[in-house]
DNA sequence: CCAGCTACTGAATTTTTGTACAGTCTATCT
DNA sequence: AGATAGACTGTACAAAAATTCAGTAGCTGG
C-alpha cells in the first residue's frame, strides 16, 4: 500500500534522525520534530508505516524502529581498513610541540625516547616561546596551580633569574622548582608547605639549569 | 589514550549492535552479550570510553551512544534537530580558539565582542574538544590550580554531570564553578574554603551552563 | 448517512533505561 | 604497604519511552 504525504513525512523524519543522531528517534522526538503535540499521534503513525512494510517495530524497545534496507551501503565486507589516511607524519617545522615525560634518569631531558607525543599549539604563544612541553609529577608546586601530570611549557635556557620557576636537574633527578640564587648558594623552593627547599652550594653539588617555565597546559579540567 | 583489551570488545560489541538492529545497544544488552550480571559494569566502560573518546554518550538518552565519524558522512548531516545545540556562532578556523573576556553583562558568553585575542592550539587536544577559553577573573578555584588570569579551556555544552567543572551563568554573572545536582537543587561549589558555594533551586532561580571546563591554559608560569 | 481510514489531543500506566551508590577483587605503580 | 585504576556484582530510584484508553475531526466510498 502506499504511504501518505503525513507518513512519507514521518518516514523522512526518522530518516533523518537516524542519519543526524546515529539512532532512532523516540515517539515523543517524533511528534516535537513534526510539532505533534501529543506523543501517541507519532506512535499511530509509526503502525501505519509499520502496517504497510515501510519500518518495522520492535515491541517494548525504546527506539526500536528499523528501516529495512534502503541501498546497501554497509555491506559488512566493506570494513574500511586500509582508509586513505591523511594524517601526515611528523612535521617538525608545524606548531607542535613535543610532550615531555619526566624522566629522572641522567640523561638529556630532550631525547626522542621520552617524547611521548605531541601537542599542537603555537610555541610563541608562550613568552619567550615555548621549546617543549613538561609532564610534571607530583605536587610540590600546587600553591602556583601546576599540579601532578600537567604540561609544564618550558623554554629551553640556563639562563634563569630569581624568583623564576625553573626545570632542573640535580645529579639524576629533574625537578620544577622555584629559584633562587645568593652568590654560590641556591635554593630549589617548592610551592607547597609540605615540601622542604632543596638547598645546594654550587661548588660541591651539581646542578643543571634545564630550562624556564613559561606557562602551564592542563587537559581534562 | 589506549583503550584496554575489555574496552575494546565493549567497543566492538556496540558496533556490531548498530549493525545488526539499527539502533545501539542499551547498558543492559552489553551486559547481556558480554555476559556481565550488572548493567553497571557496561556504563562504567561507556564511562571510560568517552572519556578517552572512543564514543560520545548523550546524558539521559536510551541508547544515547554515538560513535565519532565512521567512514563517510552524508552531505546534509549539519543540522541538528534535536541535539541541544550550544547558541554559538563563532566560527573559528581550524587550529586557533578565541581568547573570552569574563564578561558579567548577560550576554552571551561567545560573542564577538568579548574575544580579546586568539590562541594558536589544536581544539583537540583536550577532550571534548574545547571551543574557546575563556579568562578566569578570582581564585575561587585555586584548589584544583585554576589561578585567576588562567585560560579555561571550554567545551560548549549544555549537558553537564555531576562534579564537573562548568562555566555557569546564573542571571548577570558567570562562573566558573563545579557542579552539583540533586533533583531541581543545584549547588554550584568554589574549589577554595574562602569561598561559599552558590545553591540554587531549577524551579525558582535561573540558570544556564555555557560550557564544560575541559582543561586550563597558563601564560607566564 | 454511516463505517472506516487518517490525523490528531490529552492523560494515564507500565516498561525500559540511565545513573547513582555501596561493595568486591585484582592488577599495577609508587 | 598503600594508593589508584580497571572490571565487575547488586540494589535502588528517577527519568525516559512505549503503550493504552478515551475523545475530536475531516474525508471517502458505498
Amino acid at each position: 500500500m502506499k504511504l501518505t504525504q503525513r507518513q512519507e513525512r514521518v518516514l523522512d523524519c526518522i530518516r533523518a534522525h537516524i542519519e543526524e543522531t546515529g539512532y532512532p528517534p523516540t515517539r515523543a522526538e517524533i511528534a516535537k520534530i513534526l510539532g505533534f503535540r501529543s506523543a501517541n499521534a507519532a506512535e499511530e503513525h509509526l503502525r501505519a508505516l509499520e502496517r504497510k512494510g515501510a519500518i518495522e517495530i520492535m515491541q517494548h524497545t525504546s527506539r526500536g524502529i528499523r528501516l529495512p534496507d534502503l541501498g546497501q551501503d554497509t555491506p559488512s565486507a566493506n570494513t574500511s581498513a586500509t582508509a586513505p589516511a591523511p594524517t601526515s607524519e611528523i612535521e617538525q617545522d608545524a606548531k607542535h610541540l613535543p610532550i615531555i615525560g619526566l624522566v629522572a634518569a641522567g640523561s638529556p631531558v630532550l631525547a626522542v625516547e621520552h617524547v611521548e607525543e605531541h601537542c599542537a599549539i603555537a610555541p610563541e604563544f608562550f613568552n619567550p616561546p615555548a621549546h617543549y612541553l613538561l609532564r610534571v609529577r607530583g605536587m610540590s608546586m600546587k600553591n602556583i596551580g601546576i599540579l601532578d601530570g600537567d604540561l609544564l611549557a618550558v623554554h629551553q635556557t640556563h639562563d634563569v633569574r630569581n624568583g623564576q620557576i625553573v626545570v632542573a636537574r640535580v645529579g639524576d633527578e629533574v625537578t620544577v622548582k622555584r629559584f633562587q640564587r645568593q652568590g654560590s648558594h641556591v635554593s630549589l623552593i617548592a610551592e607547597n608547605e609540605e615540601f622542604a627547599p632543596i638547598e645546594l652550594d654550587l661548588s660541591r653539588d651539581e646542578l643543571t639549569i634545564e630550562g624556564l617555565g613559561v606557562g602551564v597546559i592542563r587537559q581534562g579540567s
